[in-house]
DNA sequence: CGATTTTGACCTGCGC
DNA sequence: GCGCAGGTCAAAATCG
């Protein structure tokens, strides 16, 4: 797609439009003073649930020490693109949802936001499975040459088993910090210079069985500052139940965390999405520390949302929100 | 010594 | 068909 296309179906959200329980739900918990609904208690709010844990896992990474200035309040602003298949790109202005009125024009022509809109949008494609067959074939190719293509045969095999794209989301975050933790445990298996940047673009897994959950981070390169995540998939367990520099689980919550503890209307997938390096907690001590709490907010900007057929656009997701197209 | 990262090779899809 | 770029693999290196 290009970038012209991708401007002119753009759709944008008019946060002011908004009613008061969707900046609520969505956004202002990720900030001290934040109100967390607390009406309802989904089956999966586990998954919220789980990103409360991401505190005291945070609680122990000094060793990243993030400068508050990448996670001030007061420099928040953000938004949110959504690219999801087809030809629909809404944009979702989170600013005020953020409780900051500063907002920051998206531009599509920025490669490294491209590599990660537009790029993983037209990734999102299910095109995979127009290929399928042609796979089938490949696949039964290279296990009648098993003699010497056992690597390949383990390649094809995962190929197979992946036939189903998972939902992805991306956001950029105001850091220094290029792989910000989230209370997952991630296993780098890639990293690939990006065209046009001069910052390479790093792979992760979830190093959890059975979990296919995968993220890419890249830093623009127009705005070194912002770290581009996309997460794709969907953990399928809980937060690691030993986390490095971990001492005991679930007692640093902040005030606002605390609260949503009890419950939250926020849909799991997204939810998964969001909280990666919104917070940076600096424990006392080095790693491992669990002393004094602080938080702080990083700026953080999701950008999109990539559906799949398997799975519903966020509008499904996060029912609480909504979308109004510019004429 | 197990877990994780690094890194070059390989595979795949897409545009020309 | 070819070249490019994105994505993944896996051996080697490094880390804790």
């Amino acid at each position: 797609m290009s970038d012209q296309d991708q401007q002119r179906e753009i759709f944008y959200h008019d946060p002011f439009n908004d009613d008061q329980r969707t900046s609520e739900t969505l956004f202002s918990f990720f900030g001290p003073n934040s109100t967390i609904r607390d009406d309802s208690s989904p089956p999966n709010n586990q998954r919220f649930h789980d990103y409360m844990g991401l505190t005291h896992f945070l609680t122990g990474s000094t060793d990243y020490n993030t400068p508050a200035t990448s996670f001030g309040y007061s420099s928040s602003s953000s938004q949110l693109l959504f690219a999801p298949e087809g030809d629909q790109k809404p944009v979702m202005d989170t600013g005020n949802l953020l409780g900051v009125t500063e907002t920051t024009p998206f531009t599509p022509n920025s490669s490294s936001v491209r590599s990660s809109s537009t790029e993983a949008a037209e990734a999102a494609e299910d095109e995979h499975e127009l290929q399928e067959g042609k796979k089938e074939t490949q696949s039964k190719d290279v296990l009648e040459n098993e003699g010497d293509g056992s690597k390949k045969v383990i390649k094809q095999k995962k190929k197979d088993e992946k036939k189903k794209r998972e939902p992805r989301f991306a956001f950029m975050t105001k850091s220094d910090i290029d792989h910000l933790e989230d209370g997952y445990r991630w296993r780098k298996y890639g990293q690939k210079a990006v065209k046009n940047s001069p910052y390479p673009r790093s792979y992760y897994r979830c190093t959890t069985q059975k979990c296919t959950v995968k993220k890419r981070v890249e830093r623009s390169y127009q705005d070194p500052s912002t770290v581009i995540t996309t997460y794709e998939g969907q953990h399928n367990h809980h937060l690691p139940a030993t986390l490095r520099g971990n001492v005991g689980g679930g007692m640093l919550y902040p005030p606002s965390m605390m609260a949503a503890q009890g419950g939250s209307s926020f849909p799991q997938e997204f939810l998964a999405q969001i909280p990666n390096g919104f917070y940076n907690f600096s424990g006392s001590g080095s790693r491992g520390g669990s002393g004094g709490l602080s938080y702080q907010q990083s700026t953080l900007t999701p950008i999109q949302q990539l559906q799949n057929p398997d799975y519903g656009l966020l509008q499904d997701m996060v029912p609480s929100m909504t979308f109004k197209q510019e004429p």
